[in-house]
DNA sequence: GATTAGTATCTCAGTAGTGAGAGGATTATA
DNA sequence: TATAATCCTCTCACTACTGAGATACTAATC
């Protein structure tokens, strides 16, 4: 076996660590990161499958997808939006373009800046993709009904919201902080 | 800027897309994903910087974990369970037993398998580090109340083990079936 | 105008991780 | 026994990404 996929066993799980089990809002927690970690592993699985068949990474759908919806953006909304480094982000758009599925085109009034932009052919292809990845995500849902998305969705929103306002606190600010000594 | 991190951009998201709009379950279930995707990668944020200020990758600390909490285990349990594969499981416990952190173990029952197990110092660090990780993982939730994060943990379970499902059923099947003629 | 700070992209060396396949060991079947 | 099938790990070539710094431009302040 090479890739791990989904585990086909059953989990024993005999033993209950005392690390784990020794304060209740501190397991509810742990526990609830296990279990978004792991659903959103298999999500992304099953959705990396469907784009796989079209010969394109998770990356790229998503550059295409915000290209597709939002229509030509600067290089650095779109990086913002799908969460990659500034040289994730070039190298991206490089090899959209070299597919001709994607394009540069220079912003008029800023010429430090670039747009990217999905190519006819590009946009013909998300046409034909699109439908079909979004019938993939659905299916992926049906575990659940509707209203419980929407309860997830909600949830999820509230944890997401205060998530990233920490992430936002954290990240370099140590280094700054420190640096002004 | 080389790394995202959080945009603090405001999502202005003028134009609704025809695409998205068109049918209600699928906005439902697109709208989830997205969510889903947003608040996950918010705390992988924030539980990677706790992690890498002890100069740990996740997936070294993930592999640490479980053998904190289970106790030495085979190679490909290990994999199972942090889903890596098994060129990257190989990998990781040989950096980790480089850093003096693991160590392998030959099986007594089977010469194919191997152990992997945490020496002195690697439990040591674990014991140090993961009450605060721990405490990070529960602070990234503070977002929801108690009694919200054990009704998310009961739908994200719901919605992950029909996704999983659906995983194990496509991956390499389509050739497989393909090749049955 | 000159200087400084800020912003947007690109370059490039480096890295974590993948996955096909090999090798060696075990188990099942004939 | 053979021998076939299966299992567990490791090797290795490869790839998608990262992130520090470079480059090129714009904006703000003197």
């Amino acid at each position: 076996m090479n890739s791990p996929k989904r585990a086909a066993s059953k989990e024993p799980r005999p033993v209950k660590s005392a690390a784990i089990t020794a304060d209740l809002p501190t397991a509810t927690a742990l526990k609830l990161w296990v279990v978004l970690a792991r659903s959103h592993d298999a999500l992304v699985e099953v959705l990396k499958a469907d784009i796989e068949r079209h010969d394109l990474t998770l990356a790229e759908f998503a550059v295409m997808e915000a290209l597709y919806h939002k229509g030509p953006q600067l290089l650095g909304e779109i990086q913002k939006r799908i969460l990659v480094s500034s040289g994730g982000m070039t190298f991206l758009v490089d090899r959209l373009a070299k597919r001709g599925l994607a394009e540069r085109r220079a912003c008029p009034s800023d010429r430090r800046a670039r747009y990217a932009a999905l190519t006819k052919k590009g946009e013909k292809l998300m046409r034909s993709i699109f439908p079909e990845h979004a019938a993939v995500i659905q299916g992926a849902m049906m575990g659940l009904k509707q209203s419980e998305q929407r309860e997830l969705t909600a949830l999820l929103k509230t944890l997401g919201k205060e998530a990233a306002r920490l992430a936002a606190e954290t990240p370099a600010c140590k280094a700054a902080l420190a640096e002004q000594e």
